[in-house]
DNA sequence: GTGAAAGCGCTAACAT
DNA sequence: ATGTTAGCGCTTTCAC
């Protein structure tokens, strides 16, 4: 570790450029190439030498300076609405091995599903030089969102999509996933098919899964949509959702579809607590196929989400904006989904 | 958005600290020194102005630019042996949570337990000139992790400790916990404990764990140490692994004890495939209290770790080195993990 | 109260 | 094949 005084007095302990190009007996400029690739413009000797003084100092480029000069950072900002979700750390692997593999590195947000702080952190990450964004939007900041398309800020969205559709996207094709389940829940002679979700609001995915359902219930089903808003910090609401859910339909064979695995989870415990016999008493079935679903009951039937398949492939789209600039027209990635049956929907 | 050409002919887009100080009629050591929150430099009337102009532009500071000038980027680097597991994920939350109170952003990586990939991304994140680093590490890196503690690098570990103990850590009790699990098992009457774990290494919490239950092996338990090594992409050889363990045990009461939540997980794929009956056939418990734990079976029994607060602490204390240098003495922090009981322990 | 100027560590246009 | 020079956008010393 090289330490010295500098002009101003002040002790610098980092090996510079400027360091390596002194001890090298050559210029910044034929280091700089050196960092870069650039070995045209340089004899073999000259190679060697600052190959051997690097290797000697020790010396590692400062990456700020290089994006500052640039201006490009080799970063790539993540915003998640909450990434201790299943879903999410799994997408968020998905993204940082792609990236590594094209050599970006990942800087990662979470919003808690709060509008303002999405905002905070779209604006703070680009004041950071990210060369582009990911983003799992609240779908509540529309405006705002135009405007950085406007700016032509290169951005994905995951999961999540809004409209119109200004960016592109990556999510999964569930809204065909929850007809097929449905269908399949149909066909096995389950009579009443209630909706537990998270509340709805305007997040896609949710307005998705809960047209489909609806659309099931106009066809197939021939019922009345049952939908219930999930609370998942309040089980004793969600109990009394689930023995409403029951009671209504009296003595048909009644299931129960969750929009999500964090719903999902929910009413588990609410069944598990009623004492409920899954699927006698009532079926189960929904988003996301979790590591524990083969072992809850007689095994819960699920739609299983590419969640790292939807990262990594949104980092292929990102980085295809950020190469060609953002004037192409925004494009919409469904990956399929899996439906996994098991004994929570077999009557 | 501003555009206009520059001396070399290039477009440019941004605003930058000259543009607003142009439009303010000042200089950029004004402008600056409003950013810094200096306003006892400037007259009410400047504070205005400036503030009027930033807004009617737009203006937001480049913070690499800032970085490099100030050396310090607000920036903390977080390598993570695994973040899809939901230890890592939900400890990854509370880094989060607890940089964004604190002004800072983080960079994730994601090292899949890979002590080459471990030392790049320390490297890395340095080149990015992060302030401080958190770091699960793979325990494999010892002699590096030493350079950097030579240097002076402030760095965290979380979860997993090394020795000699050159940094701070923020882990959990594991050790007593264990003991304590393994106490109530023996008083519940269960003759024979197995010990069932990814391959252990030189991974600390997996040796604390190990060496917790051969103490209780030698003692309370008074029985040869059952251990057996778990690969959990190889589900076939977990399902042998607990046959050998259930015939080797004959008439015995068998429990077996899992050193975490990954483990627990393949270990439940084979019971259940296998058709045993918890806790008749077999008893189970051990690490993680995930929350499906009390779904499955009769209940497991678990041991939960308090990793969102692993995570907050930690940025505590990284935060605490680098304000204040890294001379003082490394410390280890402890936190308390709960005991969870529930029916796959109960004779 | 305000500004000029130097410089953080690097890159790149333009020499030679 | 190599060097000179002028910045990237900001902070900070020092001067007024």
């Amino acid at each position: 570790m090289i330490e010295r005084e500098k002009a101003n007095g002040k002790v610098r302990t980092n090996v510079t450029i400027a360091d390596v190009a002194l001890r090298a007996g050559c210029s910044k400029t034929t280091i700089s190439r050196y960092l870069n690739g650039k070995f045209e413009f340089m004899s073999a000797e000259s190679k060697e030498r600052i190959a051997a003084v690097i290797e000697e100092m020790n010396y590692r480029p400062n990456n700020l300076a290089r994006s500052l000069k640039s201006s490009r950072s080799r970063l790539i900002g993540v915003i998640m609405a909450d990434i201790s979700n299943p879903f999410s750390s799994i997408l968020v692997k998905g993204i940082g091995d792609a990236c590594a593999a094209a050599g970006y590195h990942v800087m990662i947000a979470n919003m808690d599903n709060d509008p303002v702080r999405e905002k905070e952190y779209i604006l703070s990450m680009l004041d950071q030089q990210v060369d582009g964004l990911i983003l799992n939007t609240t779908c509540s900041n529309n405006e705002f969102l135009q405007e950085m398309a406007d700016r032509r800020v290169p951005m994905v969205l995951v999961d999540r999509a809004i409209e119109p559709a200004i960016f592109d996207v990556v999510k999964t094709n569930d809204f065909q996933a929850t007809l097929d389940l449905l269908q399949y829940v149909a066909e096995q002679g389950f009579g009443k098919v209630g909706f537990f979700s998270q509340p709805v609001g305007n997040i896609g995915p949710r307005l998705n899964r809960r047209k489909a359902y609806r659309q099931m219930c106009d066809g197939r089903l021939k019922q009345a949509p049952q939908e219930y808003a999930v609370e998942i910090s309040q089980p004793e609401a969600v109990k009394e959702q689930v023995r409403d859910f029951l009671q209504r339909n009296g003595e048909e064979k009644k299931f129960i579809f969750t929009a999500n695995g964090v719903a999902m989870l929910s009413l588990l415990h609410a069944i598990n607590e009623l004492g409920l016999r899954i699927p006698e008493d009532v079926g189960i079935g929904g988003f996301d196929d979790w590591s524990w679903a083969s072992l809850v009951g007689p095994g819960i039937t699920t739609i299983a989400q590419p969640s790292y398949d939807v990262g990594a492939k949104s980092v292929e789209r990102l980085l295809l904006r950020i190469q060609r600039g953002g004037k192409a027209k925004p494009k919409t990635f469904e990956l399929p989904n899996k439906l996994i049956l098991r004994g929570s929907s077999q009557l």
